[in-house]
DNA sequence: TCTGGGGTCCTAGGACCC
DNA sequence: TCTGGGGTCCTAGGACCC
């Protein structure tokens, strides 16, 4: 999709239409830019810049807070009609997708002929603008796809890929950012195409599993962990977690728990919810130097409840804060999922029932009157008005 | 007044086992 | 005394993606 998030939010007002527009937050929030518009981009700006940089590069632009909610609905709303074309669909994010066409020829046509009108189909039930890269592989579609933008198509015939791919940035090669770029640049690989013409074994050595799958890339192979398998096969989710950046950094230990307390909920609910008990709790910690730790334990017995969750994240905290040093994130990772609940023994089974029970019911009530209305008494322990004040994204409920 | 949040994958070292 | 080789699991950090 073209500029999702801020096509979606044109959506709801068109009065930003042709705007620069940024999504992601307000100019003078701690946080970085979802997504801008084209007309944003002309000045610069782009995703993962901070919104502060953003507002001094583009100061006419308009910010706006993102709305995940919505996002997720319009990504439902364009796989259904991705679904129309063929069975084979994987999402490999909220906007993006790769179809696998496959036998679909007798009923959509030709790859050109069925995209058209895929991407006819996709303004039309959704209102937004994608564009479409067709190959032979998903490489090849993925590159295509990004040329192709704004609202473009691009068909790039089986046998060109690799003089297609010649004289673009190495850096267009998803799976290459920063580091990997400047470290090929180093070695004398600006284009693609110098992939091809560098030492195998001089990639591997530099690069180990990464660099053997380079070279392949260069020539449009879908080489590497990311895209292999069938389009469109199942997957599962390997880690849960949920992180908070305060408005401003922190050292005030009641404020610090209640947040731990707060993540670790919010984790829980989610196993609950996908059916999953986590082996591994992890911990997150960023201070105000954004130097970052993490620290991980894993539980004897797997468990989905906060109360373990935040008593196992409470002895990270605990063990690893350096006193007084002023924090400016904190989260909570579970992984290590295991299907099906354990087998409670007999003395505690009891005394985990009656929480399971308890959890279950406060997850109904948060499903009925919203996340704030329940929490661990710890969450409460410390400062939570003010930290719900401070995190816009939490309203205040009256209810509560 | 730089630097979100939710993920995946890879590397590397140490403990531990046979 | 000196110190193998293979394997797995756990933990920490970092690059990268949207």
């Amino acid at each position: 999709m073209d500029a999702f998030f801020v096509s979606v939010e044109e959506l709801f007002n068109p009065a930003l239409k042709g705007k620069a527009v940024v999504v992601g937050g307000q100019r003078d929030e701690r946080g970085v830019v979802s997504a801008a518009s084209y007309e944003a981009r002309k000045f610069g700006v782009h995703s993962a810049m901070p919104l502060r940089t953003a507002a001094k590069q583009c100061p006419h632009a308009i910010f706006v807070d993102g709305h995940p909610e919505l996002y997720s609905e319009y990504s439902q709303k364009a796989r259904e009609v991705l679904h129309d074309f063929s069975p084979a669909v994987e999402m490999a994010s909220i906007d993006e997708a790769y179809l696998d066409m496959t036998g679909t020829e007798r009923l959509h046509g030709p790859p050109l002929l069925s995209a058209h009108k895929l991407h006819q189909q996709m303004k039309e039930r959704t209102g937004l603008n994608c564009s479409i890269g067709i190959g032979a592989t998903r490489l090849m579609a993925k590159i295509s796809s990004d040329k192709a933008k704004p609202n473009g198509i691009l068909y790039v015939l089986r046998g060109q890929e690799e003089s297609f791919l010649a004289p673009l940035d190495v850096g267009k090669i998803p799976g290459v950012g920063k580091v990997t770029k400047a470290r090929l640049n180093q070695i004398g690989i600006i284009h693609i195409g110098d992939l091809l013409r560098v030492d195998q074994q001089v990639l591997e050595e530099n690069f180990g599993k990464w660099g053997q799958a380079l070279a392949g890339k260069a020539r449009g192979e879908d080489a590497g962990a990311w895209f292999e398998g069938e389009v469109g096969e199942e997957w599962q989710a390997k880690s849960i977690s949920h992180e908070h950046t305060f408005g401003h950094d922190t050292a005030d230990l009641g404020k610090l728990e209640s947040t731990l307390a707060h993540l670790s909920e919010k984790v829980g609910r989610r196993l609950r919810e996908q059916n999953f008990t986590a082996r591994t709790i992890q911990l997150k910690l960023r201070y105000s130097d954004f130097s970052t730790i993490t620290r991980a334990h894993s539980l004897a017995s797997p468990t989905q409840m906060d109360t373990e969750i935040f008593s196992a994240i409470g002895k990270l905290f605990h063990g690893n804060w350096e006193r007084g040093r002023t924090v400016r994130l904190l989260g909570v990772q579970a992984s290590h999922f295991e299907d099906m609940p354990e087998q409670m023994d007999l003395l505690e089974g009891d005394k985990k029932q009656k929480w399971a029970r308890a959890f279950s019911a406060s997850d109904r009530l948060r499903d009925k009157y919203g996340d704030s209305t329940i929490f661990l008494a710890k969450t409460m322990g410390g400062t939570f008005r003010e930290r719900v004040h401070e995190n816009p994204a939490e309203k205040p409920d009256k209810k509560r």
